[in-house]
DNA sequence: CTGGGCATGTAATTCGTTACATGATTGG
DNA sequence: CCAATCATGTAACGAATTACATGCCCAG
């Protein structure tokens, strides 16, 4: 039930629609949720359904309608009462890290092109996140209560992307001493 | 698909009964791949059929029979032409993060209490993999091959948990600055 | 000889992915 | 007008979780 909570959070601050949620879910909130947009549409009829979303539709000029899901009195509390159950989920799985139990002569040089080519993404998204905490989280001491947490948010991916650069860097410095086949 | 080529890389080295493979998801494998016993065993199945596990019963003395998988040649070259192809998953959610973000005086005692446990787990955690390091992995470049590939995976690890620590530490001082309701 | 734990498994349900569909809009 | 794109959605399938089941051995 982890996504319907997913989605009610990103709904904390503004009504959205299900593409827009969908674009979230690539980006910010996309370091650590993800959710396919078939997934989203699914999930926001579902909670429409339950009472804890209400939908209304957008018209718009030279634009296909958007419809836009907010967050009712009873979504709003199903999600504060949420926060005290037990947390389980903290899930990683990487296909990449997989592969190099699998290290050998001949697939070396393929292994260490897809860690190059991760090292960019992250950089990109790195980029972007570094931007976000200078203009809006300067300084953290100073926000109000829960802007507090969506920066810890954003300083538990900054942290791990540059962790991740680093590893990156000693993963192809190792790789390079392995004689190709 | 990666759940089956995650059992053929952890028998790799040994041949595993799929007690001993659920254990071995909970712990090393599990950094980056977790999965329950019911799959796992659901799994091995279906990967004696294909033809990319034999199977053995072991007898045991004073214990319930054991039921050993091994990797048959045509396995292992399932596994080996796998890592040429497309590397998709990389997920990670976390539930924590997500409750991060509905941040209020009410709930900060008890996220911050959530991390604390966190933070010890993840020490636990950590000064098993240090010591693996220690012991069998204290100079990476002189290492086979193949063991610089688990080598990485593992210092993959620990570097994610040292980011880990220093995050809750972060975490811990920011959410004490909350005044409580 | 019984209660608890372990190794192995099955079934039902929910979650997530892949593939496909539809209408409307904008760029060329 | 045609191709590409966006927003919304449905269907089928595969993956993962939850709940339950069975036999066997060990400790008390």
């Amino acid at each position: 039930m982890a996504l319907a909570h997913a989605i009610m959070t990103a709904l904390l601050d503004a009504d959205l629609s299900g593409s827009e949620l969908s674009r979230d879910f690539e980006t910010s909130l996309g370091f650590f949720w993800q959710a396919s947009h078939q997934q989203i549409y699914q999930e926001l009829h579902k909670l429409a359904d339950k009472g804890w979303l209400n939908r209304r539709e957008v018209q718009q000029s030279g634009k296909p309608n958007r419809i836009v899901y907010g967050l009712t009195q009873a979504g709003r509390e199903a999600l504060a009462d949420w926060v005290f159950g037990k947390t389980r989920m903290q899930s990683a799985k990487d296909e990449l890290l997989l592969k190099l139990y699998n290290l050998n002569a001949q697939n070396a040089q393929h292994l260490a092109n897809e860690i190059t080519q991760r090292r960019e993404d992250m950089m990109q998204r790195l980029y972007l996140y570094e931007k976000v905490r200078r203009t809006h989280y300067a300084e953290p001491a100073a926000l109000p209560t829960r802007h507090k947490g969506v920066y810890l948010a954003l300083a538990a991916g900054i942290s791990h992307g540059e962790q991740f650069l680093a590893w990156c860097d000693e993963a192809l410095a190792l790789l390079s001493t392995v004689e190709p086949a």
